[in-house]
RNA sequence: GGAGAGGUGGCCGAGUGGCUGAAGGCAACGGUUUGCUAAACCGUCAUAGUGGUCAAACGCUAUCGGGGGUUCGAAUCCCCCCCUCUCCGCCA
């Protein structure tokens, strides 16, 4: 959410920002709303102040023994109209709020303007060996292949017990996500200082709207409606939405977490669109990156964070690239994205693999995530930031290609030895 | 699932219709005293909205788990929901 304050004064900058993102321009009625809210307000504030006092003279009357039957009489008429005006307040700020919902975060000055996805920016390119090596198409065996041949998944079976795109992963293959999990939580916690978290994987509703899922992407999502709890589309729910309500010290501060979970998207309106195998699932496993940090560093802590994500890949020696994303494709609650896409030489593509944002305040503002730089001093909006470090489908698309043999084994990299039995699939 | 108890400011805790944004204590912050530490003493000590201002000062409104209601007036009375604790049942 963004703040009033900054659209009333800056309505030309906001509206920009809606027309990038191609979001509904909303933001006449907005400022109207908004300017008949405060007039409401001083109205209605007015009626207040003068049932305080006269309730305090009633009191006062009644204490010595008077009769305040007329100035009862005449302070019914009073609250009858501020029953009123509040109700008339009650149903702007409802309107208010929900559209306010469905503004999205303004972008960061270094952000590129562009349509879609096509005028996202390369900003970086990594491969283990040698980039002509790397980035071409090459024959050998897709991930369903691999994984009949070896027996690593079974997605027939896991769309009997489920649906299409929940996945079933069996013995060197689970063993083998294990290992992605367990290696990913390890480096984020031994080396680069994340606190680990295991959250819930049902969040309730208040949550999805602090991160800014809700209400706008309702659709996307899992939802039980005996518990009102929905199953969550990212550890990002959960994790940022511990300190919802909360006033953070900024001695603590940067908090950084990480957490593996399952994650469940619904994936509505996308159906047979790069649905083989593991390219789009409806759930997938993925450790998430947090960051809870001061607002003048929220853009250094965004670099980081995103190196932190790469290390992942370069140590699974998988070539990847890092793609800042241009004003059209970022999404509704960041404002600067980066993209990273893993390249997966036998499917000849690139494929998302991480996701790197920073929200600035936007989460926290909708969260209610604040700091205090010392004790006397009046609480901020913090800045959040997250990132997928990493989301193992696609990884695991990546690894079987990148790491097959020419007769169609899988070599195990060296950082994955001590989690596993084998360091070859065959 | 059944029965009961409870949720008040950063924490503890008083308060059962008006004088309570809320006693008292602790913690914190500023100061006085002090050879140092400690103690003592004095003061400050919520958040949000709105008005005001260059900014502040300051004014007003709201907030006692959340929402609704009764009343001229609600922390206090009524209804619904959430959470915590205890006991019983069931169960990984």
């Amino acid at each position: 959410m963004l703040d009033i304050k900054l659209i009333r004064e800056n309505p030309e900058l906001v509206r920009s920002t809606i027309s990038a993102k191609k979001t509904d321009d909303i933001l006449d009625e907005v400022l109207a709303l908004d300017s008949d809210r405060r007039l409401i307000i001083s109205r209605v504030e007015v009626l207040k102040n003068k049932r305080n006092t006269v309730s305090e003279e009633i009191a006062r009357i009644k204490r010595s023994g008077g009769n305040a039957d007329d100035v009862i009489v005449e302070m019914k008429v009073t609250s009858d109209e501020i029953t009123e005006q509040d109700s008339t307040l009650r149903n702007i700020e409802e309107r208010l709020n929900h559209l306010l919902d469905t503004i999205p975060n303004i972008t960061h000055s270094s952000v590129p303007h562009g349509e879609s996805a096509t005028d996202n920016v390369e900003v970086k390119r990594w491969s283990p060996k040698p980039a002509e090596d790397v980035f071409v198409k090459k024959a050998g065996l897709d991930h369903l292949q691999v994984a009949e041949r070896f027996g690593l998944f079974d997605f027939k079976r896991g769309a009997k017990v489920a649906a299409a795109g929940f996945p079933l992963y069996i013995g060197r293959g689970a063993a083998l996500e294990r290992a992605f999990i367990n290696f990913m939580l390890d480096e984020h916690t031994r080396l680069n200082g994340y606190t680990e978290v295991i959250p819930p994987f049902f969040v309730n509703e208040e949550s999805l709207r602090g991160t800014g899922n809700l209400p706008k992407f309702r659709d996307q999502l899992y939802y039980m409606p005996e518990d009102g709890l929905f199953a969550i589309p990212t550890a990002e729910v959960p994790i940022t939405n511990m300190y919802r309500d909360e006033v953070l010290k900024s001695e603590d501060l940067p908090i950084k977490h990480c957490g593996y979970t399952a994650c469940f998207r619904r994936e509505a309106g996308s159906y047979g669109k790069d649905t083989r195998g593991f390219l789009r699932v409806h759930e997938f496993n993925k450790v998430e990156i947090v960051k809870f940090v001061l607002p003048e560093t929220s853009y250094d802590e965004h670099e980081s964070l995103t190196r932190n994500a790469e290390s992942i890949l370069e140590k699974l020696e998988i070539p990847y690239r890092r793609l800042l994303l241009c004003d059209g494709d970022t999404g509704f609650s960041n404002a600067k994205t980066y993209d990273l896409e893993v390249w997966a030489p036998i499917e000849g593509t690139w494929l998302e693999a991480s996701s790197c944002s920073n929200y600035e305040a936007f989460q926290a503002r909708r969260a209610n995530i604040k700091f205090k730089r010392d004790p006397k001093s009046k609480p901020e909006l913090i800045h959040t930031l997250n990132g997928s470090g990493l989301a193992t489908s696609r990884l695991m698309v990546a690894f079987l290609e990148n790491h097959q043999l020419p007769n169609g084994s899988i070599r195990i990299p060296e950082v994955l030895h001590k989690y596993l039995t084998f360091t070859i699939i065959e």
